[in-house]
DNA sequence: CAATGTGAAATTCTTCACAGCG
DNA sequence: CGCTGTGAAGAATTTCACATTG
């Protein structure tokens, strides 16, 4: 860590314009550890580092200021906050922040979203049921109805609904049709999303795959593999993952599905985040560590495994017991 | 539904000891609308029909006196509640009750077992990160690092791990493998559970499935498909699957995997439930819809992107312009 | 000193209950 | 009549703040 870094202490407000010692109030108040020591200390602690740090590390540079890079992918960051100062300073993340992070590990509750927490995991399940009736023809669904199969009551369900903006018929219910139409716009799954497919690791039918990226309209971009190489795979012919950025640059895709080990690797995926990709489906049990912004979802067999498991729980019988015992269950049939 | 139906009406109390008409307030009411028409009325809706009620009338018999069935399902399950009552008399079903039903659409949110909603969904998270921790070889975590990763606060980290007893050294922090552990044993998932596989449809590598279900304690004890019949498989050979429902009864077998469009079949599925499958991953798009008290997580890639996308949500961009503006982001390097 | 554990406060989420409408 | 939308009450979850401990 010679001289040079440390004279990113100093660093004047660069062009990225996001840092200014001075301002700050752990360097003011002397107790700042710097950069170097600062950094060294959280990362034996398994911690964050300090994405401007890593960033100045990475490019062997002594600040921002000498970045010539076209633009500043730490700008757009929400992860754009000093760990020193989260750390050693008692700043507190705020819950946006703290959210944004949580998405880039696949492992946080929730989304990042703007329907708030719960509410957003409730519309997923409408979303789901509403198909369902849609499917078996049904044209509207009340209110009791979504809320018996989500497992709430009914008025949440309305509250629910009601801030999509007046569906609803009193007296008759939702319309299918125009409820899912509401939910998918809420849910900003409307948006079309250029996407790429990482890793083909024999998967042969693509059928499936396809009608789901069309259902949330992502539309597949391009194919990438290594060992696959040259196949055609409906109008896309497979190239070799050394294209991938130049492609994802050149499409603007923003969503990656990930399907095979090659494909998880970290600069891999870290370049495909500097290009524009904002979420990432990671098929493979490999854990992805990726800069904060990027939303990761995590679908490998171990981790549903993990769901269904402490779903199923404790004994199920202990507790149907105690329900049963709270409020009765004779009288089920006449 | 000829008189045998009505005849269920005045059913005396059975075997299984589940119902009772004269206790039921909305019968004494004499508003009750009976089996027949009042169920009509449900199905119409797309409602749930009385278990009880699609159970007669399976069999074919007047009610549960004339069931000569070894064991009552109806018995443990759930879901044993009059639907009528629910519907027509304004009876409330209990939150346990609404879970239940919830878990076996693979559609509610939060699981069914003992750990309070949310919590439950943090302890998954905590565990992940551990392993990850683990795996680095860091022996021990604070409730900073796991809240950071986590998009929580530490206190709330703090809260959850107390709960499950003293882990935790002041001053230091939590032993990753001890909290593991510990979080294991609270999400159940150190019970032995056997576990059959149904529909290999081309899968070759199975180390990973075989790692992802020991990592549950789900020990695979037969794999069942009709195509690929007989081949070798680890230490199981492929079983048709008409053996599944014979083999699960002799494993005691209690949590099913469910990979091709043939196993995903409703009435194979109601058997391994009838002969004790109490989980069942679903890895197929079809929706399954399956007795109460089965917990069922779908995990196809719809749903996956479904997740994926609304996380990502509305515009980040947006969103982490209110987050800078409020807290600013200045100051990120010194 | 750097952490945990935990009352009490604050916040967020859910349910009740009922007015109002088709 | 049956069902929606919503103010107000009620629960629950989360955070703060601080005593406490290795």
């Amino acid at each position: 860590m010679g001289q040079k870094r440390e004279g990113a202490r100093r660093a004047a407000r660069s062009r990225c314009g996001v840092y200014e010692c001075s301002a700050c109030a752990l360097y003011r108040s002397g107790k700042c550890p710097g950069c170097a020591s600062g950094n060294l200390r959280l990362s034996r602690q398994g911690d964050l580092l300090c994405p401007v740090y890593q960033c100045v590390r990475a490019l062997d540079i002594a600040g921002c200021h000498e970045c010539r890079k076209e633009r500043c992918l730490l700008g757009r960051r929400a992860s754009l906050r000093c760990q020193l100062r989260v750390r050693f300073g008692g700043e507190r993340a705020s819950p946006v922040f703290l959210r944004r992070i949580a998405a880039t590990r696949g492992v946080g509750v929730g989304p990042a979203g703007q329907a708030s927490g719960q509410s957003a995991d409730r519309l997923r399940g409408y979303l789901g049921l509403l198909a369902e009736y849609e499917q078996r023809g049904v044209e509207v669904v009340s209110s009791h109805q979504l809320a018996r199969s989500m497992g709430v009551r009914a008025s949440l369900v309305r509250r629910d609904l009601a801030e999509l903006g007046g569906l609803g018929t009193p007296g008759k219910g939702y319309e299918v049709a125009a409820a899912a139409a509401a939910i998918r716009d809420r849910l900003d799954l409307t948006r079309e999303r250029p996407t790429v497919w990482l890793g083909v690791g024999g998967r042969t039918d693509w059928t499936h795959a396809m009608e789901a990226l069309r259902a949330v309209n992502c539309s597949l971009v391009g194919v990438f593999d290594d060992t696959d190489r040259g196949r055609i795979m409906g109008n896309l012919s497979i190239q070799p993952l050394s294209r991938a950025v130049a492609e994802v640059r050149r499409t603007a895709a923003t969503v990656a599905v990930v399907a095979s080990e090659r494909a998880a690797r970290r600069e891999l995926l870290e370049s495909l985040v500097e290009v524009g990709v904002r979420a990432i489906l990671n098929l493979t049990p490999r854990r992805l560590d990726l800069p904060a912004g990027v939303v990761v979802e995590q679908c490998d067999l171990r981790a549903q495994m993990v769901r269904l498991v402490s779903r199923l729980g404790g004994d199920g019988a202990g507790q149907a017991q105690r329900d049963r015992g709270k409020h009765g269950a004779r009288s089920a049939a006449r």
